[in-house]
RNA sequence: GCCUCUUUAGCUCAGCUGGUUAGAGCGCCGGACUGUUAAUCCGUAGGUCCAAGGUUCGAGUCCUUGAAGGGGCGCCA
């Protein structure tokens, strides 16, 4: 604690956190914080990030100047000693009745951006550098964070390697999409080549680099060396994708595992997200109760039909309780082809065997017919990538993505095909250049086996356990088409 | 990339088939009150109606173009 604390020389600080949890009555402390409201000239609700729950400060308003009053005001951050004494009032514990007050910084509320009422999450976007401040954006980071560690612990713990993987990167066939260009040549007065094009061998790599759309190929490369390993780190797409649910820059998890098949993957998979979802439940109740809270109150004024099924906390524990449901790509077109949706003409896509599941459809099965993250497997090959490893019937492969219910897909992942003359094959139907990837075939040459990994979208996540509704409100500085402020 | 909606006070919005001085709630500011929990009560101030053109005697309202933001779709994680 003494690390936080820059005033050694007065009093250590304490955090309000700790004070709330196991403050002693009676005790003289130190607490620094932002004001979070100031009511009636006497109780403020002061908080320093430490949690989600607010100290009560009282000031006894007549013995302090009133131009030090006039200064305690929204988001204003003050410093506080006093003794912790046992509310009179019903909404807390404890209670600090000051005895010194030092303000640390103003916030003049009449020009600060923010306010003390409800501001919309889009408002909110444009002052990125003040929307942490506020209850349901501090929740959220604060379950970013919890997230992030549990991903690791839950690695750590399970025998899996941290393995960082390039964000720059040679390869343009990773095949996951458009993908952002690093250079260092000089836009306007690029060396041109012979063709006329512009000439990269003078680049700074010595040949055309771009920011990493996924680690995988190389986590393979981990794999098959240290067995079981996992990339966390950020990734890149500049497709020009305009939804609630992509970024042009996210993070993304991503398992590797050698002796496992695409049945371990997919209990990988589930017994992973359950994993992230409980840790969450178990350490931050008090952020989901107030997200969960929020997300109430926003549905009260939406139609029956548009609100969710269930609560928040509820559906991370019914996800938690219950098996996903596994289908093959063939039973999901099945049931959608017999479903009432689809005689009655409701949806706006065809469902057919061979073209890939469209939203619609994939909502209606896990939000209507099975209502619960729904794992669907062996897909056709020619929808898929070429690293999926080919399935007898050679038709599909064995890749399966994880649906959520309002999110989506939030894993992709396949057992990675080992054979290395499949690979070729398929590579070649792809026009995939095999000098390209020359160090990915050689790994099926020299001492390959059976492997499978995922990916999983980190912020896909994040909005699930959040309840969020946009993606751009679970990442601090949100990257998306046409937008990179902060 | 496509479709669609929105843009009026600091914020969230209302403003009828075009018609004088542009409305509310909340916030801010001022006052009252003081054991509050989104405190309460009273009051004041605050607006180039997103921008540029156009139609009209007259435009916040209609038309065109543009900008910004939202939602949906596609691509995916």
């Amino acid at each position: 604690m003494d690390i936080h604390n820059i005033d050694v020389k007065e009093m250590k600080r304490t955090e309000v956190n700790q004070v709330l949890q196991e403050g002693k009555v009676g005790s003289e402390i130190l607490v620094k914080g932002w004001v979070k409201a100031f009511r009636a000239n006497r109780f403020i609700s002061l908080n320093d990030g430490s949690g989600f729950n607010n100290l009560q400060v009282v000031v006894d308003f007549e013995n302090y100047p009133e131009e030090l009053i006039k200064r305690i005001s929204f988001h204003s951050c003050i410093s506080v000693k006093g003794e912790l004494v046992e509310s009179q009032g019903a909404g807390q514990k404890f209670e600090l009745v000051a005895k010194e007050i030092e303000i640390l910084g103003d916030s003049n509320a009449g020009d600060y951006v923010l306010q003390p009422k409800k501001m919309t999450p889009e408002y909110l976007r444009e002052k990125a550098h003040f929307r942490m401040r506020t209850n349901t954006f501090s929740a959220v980071f604060r379950i970013r964070h919890a997230v992030a560690f549990a991903i690791h612990k839950y690695y750590n713990d399970n025998g899996y390697y941290y393995m960082h993987t390039p964000i720059i990167t040679g390869s343009d066939a990773e095949g996951a999409g458009e993908m952002f260009r690093v250079s260092a040549l000089d836009p306007d007065n690029a060396p041109k080549g012979e063709d006329g094009k512009v000439d990269y061998k003078q680049d700074f790599f010595g040949k055309a680099t771009n920011l990493t759309v996924s680690g995988q190929l190389q986590a393979e490369i981990g794999a098959l060396a240290l067995g079981k390993v996992y990339t966390f780190g950020p990734t890149f797409r500049a497709e020009n994708s305009n939804t609630s649910r992509h970024l042009a820059e996210f993070w993304m998890i991503e398992p590797e595992v050698a002796f496992c098949d695409i049945h371990g993957d997919m209990d990988l998979a589930e017994d992973f997200s359950k994993y992230l979802i409980k840790y969450v439940l178990d350490n931050y109740p008090d952020d989901l109760k107030f997200l969960e809270n929020r997300i109430l109150d926003m549905e009260k004024q939406m139609p029956k039909e548009q609100r969710r099924p269930m609560p928040l906390i509820e559906t991370l524990n019914f996800v938690i309780e219950n098996d996903f449901e596994r289908i093959t790509y063939t039973e999901a077109v099945n049931i959608l082809r017999s479903s009432k949706p689809y005689k009655k003409g409701r949806f706006e896509f065809d469902v057919e065997w061979g073209k890939d599941l469209q939203a619609e459809h994939e909502r209606w099965l896990v939000e209507k017919k099975f209502k619960k993250p729904v794992i669907v497997v062996d897909y056709p090959k020619d929808i898929k990538s070429f690293y999926m490893r080919l399935n007898d019937d050679e038709k599909t492969v064995a890749a399966m993505d994880v649906l959520f219910p309002g999110i989506g897909e939030v894993i992709g992942g396949s057992q990675r095909e080992e054979r290395l003359e499949f690979l070729q094959k398929r590579m070649a139907e792809m026009d995939i250049p095999e000098h390209e990837l020359w160090w990915y075939l050689e790994l099926r040459k020299f001492g390959g086996c059976p492997h499978a990994g995922f990916g999983m979208g980190f912020e896909r996540m994040v909005q699930f356990i959040t309840g969020m509704s946009n993606i751009r409100d679970v990442i601090p500085f949100p990257r998306v088409p046409g937008s990179a402020e902060f």
